[in-house]
DNA sequence: ACCTGAACACCGTTCAAGT
DNA sequence: ACCTGAACACCGTTCAAGT
């Protein structure tokens, strides 16, 4: 790659990244390009697509959320591992605005610049969520999508500015709910009491 | 109102059912004034802001599941009623694809045509969810608007194509969770077996 | 009263023409 | 190789001019 194309580039991205947190991931491409100081055209060579460039932008993270699972794998018990672990996601993507909606669409999209991360970070969890299982502190009847989309949605909650304040404590509720196993029924034994 | 604007705008209103049917609430304007045969401008008068003409379009839905509530909460258990009725709520919001977002847009903003039918659906879910708590089979640390937050979230995951092959059995995750109360820790006592 | 076409300021896409 | 302005087909908003 040239120089000056080099240069573009990373600028490009500088200003991307400044703009996505300011504006969330719809921000407008055109006002990225006009920030940085070059034709809009320029900004869709490098970056073909808004998911293109969002993948140059946020690969790091998804590195470091997939890096932070394998950590806690071994480091933490299965239950406070798999909880903290989503926490962390969650948090993540409150940082972009918009990003969970982007995220549901490209796992399942192949096309999608975005693919290969999402489907990364939903097998890091998916291990969290299969460690957990095994010791038995987390319900079995789920797997690492249905824990995707649940991640997914109440990211989605903490971007919607009426629900966000509740947020922190519905993460509490869903997370208890894949912690404490599916509804005890008439038919099923109550476990023993906790020492 | 003079004849023929009354006709236009129970035509527009037609097509727009049939529009946002097919294309989900975030449908072109311009393309139902164009399939109705008039003028974006007239479509903007009758109805000034998409989300009045959502309302025209939705309100007799929502009456439909405050009703519904009302029911419930006389001819069924508070158990079954608060769930049945979630679920009722969730299966209407599949058939506005969009909508979800809109309805937690404007549940906090009274500007929007659709608030005041945003508050009373939480407000009928509140007393759903009241009266499940004073029979001791609903967790009492949410209220009303953690309940419209939930559901939101689970309708969210059913507008997702990606996700909503799993939003009947994460709804039951999450209903489990309503309803089984808080996850209990070592130093909470242990519910007596159910009969 | 009611309707409408046109102007406006946006958006992302595409590509021929420049350096 | 790389960049860019301009044309394109959209969007919702606004309003002067028509009936």
């Amino acid at each position: 790659m040239r120089a000056d194309a080099r240069k573009n580039r990373d600028h490009l991205l500088a200003v991307a990244g400044t703009a996505v947190t300011e504006q969330g991931v719809d921000v407008s491409l055109r006002d990225i390009a006009r920030r940085a100081g070059v034709g809009l055209a320029t900004l869709l060579r490098h970056y073909p697509t808004r998911e293109a460039l969002l993948e140059a932008l946020l690969h790091t993270s998804f590195d470091e959320l997939t890096a932070r699972a394998g950590e806690l794998e071994t480091s933490t018990s299965p239950e406070e591992a798999l909880v903290s672990w989503l926490r962390d996601c969650v948090a993540w993507t409150t940082e972009y605005r918009g990003v969970t909606v982007l995220m549901a669409a490209a796992i399942e999209d192949t096309e999608s610049a975005l693919h290969a991360s999402c489907v990364t970070l939903r097998a890091a969890g998916a291990r969290l969520l299969t460690r957990a299982q095994a010791a038995g502190t987390a319900r079995t009847d789920i797997d690492g999508t249905d824990l995707f989309a649940l991640t997914a949605a109440l990211a989605w909650l903490g971007d919607q500015p009426s629900l966000a304040p509740r947020a922190d404590r519905l993460f509490d509720v869903v997370a208890s709910a894949i912690l404490t196993g599916p509804a005890r029924t008439a038919t099923e034994k109550t476990p023993p009491p906790v020492p």
